[in-house]
DNA sequence: CTTGTCATGTTATTCCATATCATGTATGCC
DNA sequence: GGCATACATGATATGGAATAACATGACAAG
């Protein structure tokens, strides 16, 4: 087995935070921006790198790392554990990539460049993921977290249940 | 090895919820609330759930799956990994442990019987897990949601970072 | 050319999680 | 009481996520 069990949605026409839009074009503008970034900060877009960012804008929903390593492996490159998690690694550490710790999977940032600590919603019968920009620390989290003295550093959001499609569907 | 090497703080003594109290009360309290609670709503607390809830009240701190399942080991029940997570499917089902996504393990909840989808203060330096009440679906993300038609059943709010303890001592 | 740094690759292991099947035990009904 | 049913437990096996440890390759600076 080829290890796709997990993130195989029902429809696998990949659904893209809710709505379409044109697809190779969004991926050219993704992977173009962050080659700007990487340049511009000193950073090295290699070719494993590269090569996974453009599989997580290409698919546009979450994929897990062994996915991924499939498809590196099909792809000429290294097909052992670390080779993916040393790319998401970089790429989630740097923001082109978000982790979606309810799915232990992998989604491209939709907000390339934007300052943000995003929040998500995925859908539980399709597997879509949207990213909504989100002001974490201000909430009732933020004001419990200076009460007590906690220093926030980093933010998970992440909401479960059905996205429009689904909703429609049924 | 006894796989406890994950969640074992550098301080073993648990801190709680950041902040000092009457532990053996507090366990004995939540323990009959549960089991309060299981009789009036004809469910069954049995040996092991009962002794998962236990040893997650006491270390008031998050556990991993496996960690969990040493201690059954030791308390003379079954150690194969579908006992532990059977258990913690009950309780996590019945509001009385929390599941953190960002760790892969679990709490015990810090308000019985309370409606609540809870939002966590993670500590990633001695692993501390306090709860504070959180009402998601208000602020931004529920609004984004309802602006894109997306259906919210559940929310996983954590914050990363230091918890007063550990800023203190540095 | 040597050294240092960073990226990649490989092996092996640990940890998280679930499917499956067998066995036991409580409960309600006859 | 005896039996059927549902549910809980136990054990086996396996799959998927993540990292430790170590070796190699590419490349720039000195």
């Amino acid at each position: 087995m080829t290890s796709e069990t997990h993130p195989i949605p029902v429809d696998a026409t990949a659904p893209v935070g809710f709505h379409k839009h044109d697809h190779d074009t969004c991926v050219q503008t993704a992977l173009g921006a962050a080659e700007a970034q990487c340049k511009q900060d000193g950073l090295r877009l290699t070719p494993v790198r590269r090569k996974v960012l453009e599989m997580l804008l290409q698919e546009h929903r979450a994929l897990g790392a062994y996915a991924i390593l499939d498809r590196l492996r099909d792809a000429g490159f290294g097909s052992q554990p670390p080779v993916a998690y040393r790319a998401l690694d970089f790429l989630v550490q740097n923001g082109f990539v978000h982790k979606i710790e309810r799915l232990n999977a992998f989604v491209a940032c939709s907000h390339p460049g934007a300052e943000h600590s995003p929040a998500f919603m995925i859908c539980r019968k399709c597997d879509a993921v949207a990213e909504a920009k989100s002001a974490p620390a201000k909430g009732i989290l933020g004001a419990a977290a200076r009460a007590v003295g906690f220093e926030i550093e980093r933010t998970v959001v992440e909401a479960e249940g059905i996205c429009p499609d689904c909703t429609e569907k049924a």
